[in-house]
DNA sequence: CGCTGAAGCATTGTATACAATTGATACATC
DNA sequence: GATGTATCAATTGTATACAATGCTTCAGCG
C-alpha cells in the first residue's frame, strides 16, 4: 500500500498521472510498452484529455517517450542514459547533502533519524516494495532539508528515473544503503558540509556500481 | 531575428510553446501576468487545446506557475529562488565544463571557437538582444559538448529561467562574459578538465553577483 | 460607512466529435 | 518470389461544446 496517489480534489491530470507513473515504477508497465491514450482513459475511466495531460508532465520527467503522431511509449532507459544520470545525480545529491547540513534542521533530521530507524530495522527483513518505499523516503525528507526548491524538484525527476532503471536491484543491496544512509546522516547532523556531500555522492556512485555487476553477474548466469 | 521557433510540421502544441516562450523570455510578457488561455488561442489562431500543451510544458519548465482552477501566470524568479538557480546551475556548469574537455570534441570546439570570436566582436558594438542571443548560442553548443542528455535536458531548463531573471543585464557585462568564454573554452581545448570546471562554475557566479550589484546600484539611485 | 452574502461573470477542467497521419495488410506487377 | 502500391484500420492531433469552479460586484443589513 505504498500508493499515496493524489489528493482527492486536484484535477484529474495529475491523479492520471500519479496512477501511471505508479504502475511503471512498480514494474506493471514495463520499459518499451506502448501507452495508448484511448486504452488508458478506458481503463481510468477518464476521456482522453487528462490522460494526455498526465502523459506530456511523465515525459517532462523522462519517465514518458512521447514520439509525435507515434504515441507514448515507456521510457527505456539504456545503460548511456543510466551512466549520464548517475554522473549527474551523484553531483546533485552530494550538493543536496552539504546543504542539509548547512540548513540543520532539526525538526526534519528527527524526521530523518525516524526513518533510518525504521530502514535498518527493515533492510533484513521486509519487501522489496517496502523497502523502496522507505529509500524513497529518506532521500525525500533528504531534499527537503536542503531548502532549496529548484534543486528538489529536479532531483525528484532524476530520483524516479534511477528508480526505473534500477527496479530489479531489490533487497540485496539494502544493509549497505542503510549503512551509507546512516552515515550521511550523521555527517548532516554534525554540520559536516564536506563529509556529507562527499558520501551521498559516494552512495549514489556505489549504488550504481552494485547494480552494474549485479548486471554483469546475471548475464555471465545465463 | 532570433526566433527559429519551431520546424513548420511539428505539433501545434511545440509551436504555440515555443511562441509564448519567445514573448516570456524578450520580456514582452512580464512576470506574474496572467496567461490566459482563451485570450491566448485567439492571438495565436489555435483552439484551447494546443495552449494547454503550451501552458503545461513551460510550467514545467518553470517558466510559468500553473495554479489548479487558478489559471496560469508568467513565473516571478524572486531573489530567493534566483539564488537556489544560481547555486545549482553553476555546480551543472561546472559539471558539463568537465565533461566538455574531457570528451574535447573538435568540431564542436571549432564551432565553439566561431562563437566566441563572433561573441567577442559583437561585445562592444552589438544590441542586448543580439548579445543575449550569442549567449545561448555558446552555452548551448557548450552543453552539447559534454554530451550528456540529461545533463542537457537540466541545464537548457536552467538557462532559461536565469536568463529570465537577468534579463535586464544587458550590456553591462557583455566583455567580462566573452573574457570569461573565452578562459573557459581554452581550458576545454587543453582537455584540462578540472581548469574548466572551475571556471564554468565561476562564471555563472560572477555573473549573479555582477547582476546583484547591479541591482543594489539601481535601488540605491531611486 | 463597512461588512456579509448571493448572483453573475470570467475562466479553467473535462468530455465528445472530427480531421489528419501513420502503420499494416492485401493485392497487383515485375 | 520479391517489390511496390493502394486501401483500410488504429491512433494521435485539434476543435468545439459543456460542466464546474473561483472571483467580483453589488444589494441589503448592521
Amino acid at each position: 500500500m505504498t500508493d499515496r496517489a493524489s489528493p482527492p480534489h486536484a484535477s484529474l491530470g495529475k491523479t492520471v498521472s500519479d496512477q501511471i507513473r505508479g504502475q511503471i515504477l512498480d514494474g506493471k508497465l514495463k520499459p518499451g510498452e506502448r501507452l495508448i491514450e484511448d486504452r488508458l482513459s478506458a481503463e481510468l475511466g477518464v476521456s482522453r484529455v487528462p490522460v494526455r495531460e498526465a502523459l506530456q508532465a511523465l515525459s517532462a520527467q523522462g519517465l514518458v517517450l512521447l514520439e509525435p503522431r507515434r504515441g507514448a511509449t515507456v521510457a527505456d532507459v539504456t545503460p548511456e542514459v543510466v551512466a549520464e544520470l548517475v554522473e549527474v545525480r551523484a553531483l546533485l545529491e552530494g550538493l543536496n547533502a552539504r546543504l542539509a547540513a548547512r540548513r540543520h534542521d532539526p525538526a526534519i533530521i528527527a524526521r530523518l533519524s525516524d526513518t533510518l530507524r525504521r530502514g535498518n530495522e527493515a533492510a533484513g527483513s521486509a519487501s522489496a516494495e517496502e523497502l523502496a518505499s522507505l529509500n524513497r523516503e529518506f532521500h525525500s525528507l533528504l531534499v527537503e532539508a536542503s531548502r532549496n526548491s529548484v534543486l528538489s524538484e529536479i532531483m525528484s525527476g532524476l530520483r524516479e528515473r534511477t528508480a526505473l532503471a534500477f527496479s530489479a536491484n531489490g533487497k540485496l543491496r539494502a544493509r549497505q544503503d542503510w549503512k551509507e544512509h546512516s552515515s550521511i546522516l550523521a555527517a548532516v547532523i554534525e554540520g559536516d558540509e564536506e563529509l556529507a556531500g562527499l558520501l551521498a555522492t559516494r552512495h549514489v556512485q556505489n549504488a550504481a556500481d552494485a547494480f552494474a555487476q549485479a548486471l554483469m553477474a546475471a548475464k555471465a548466469a545465463n
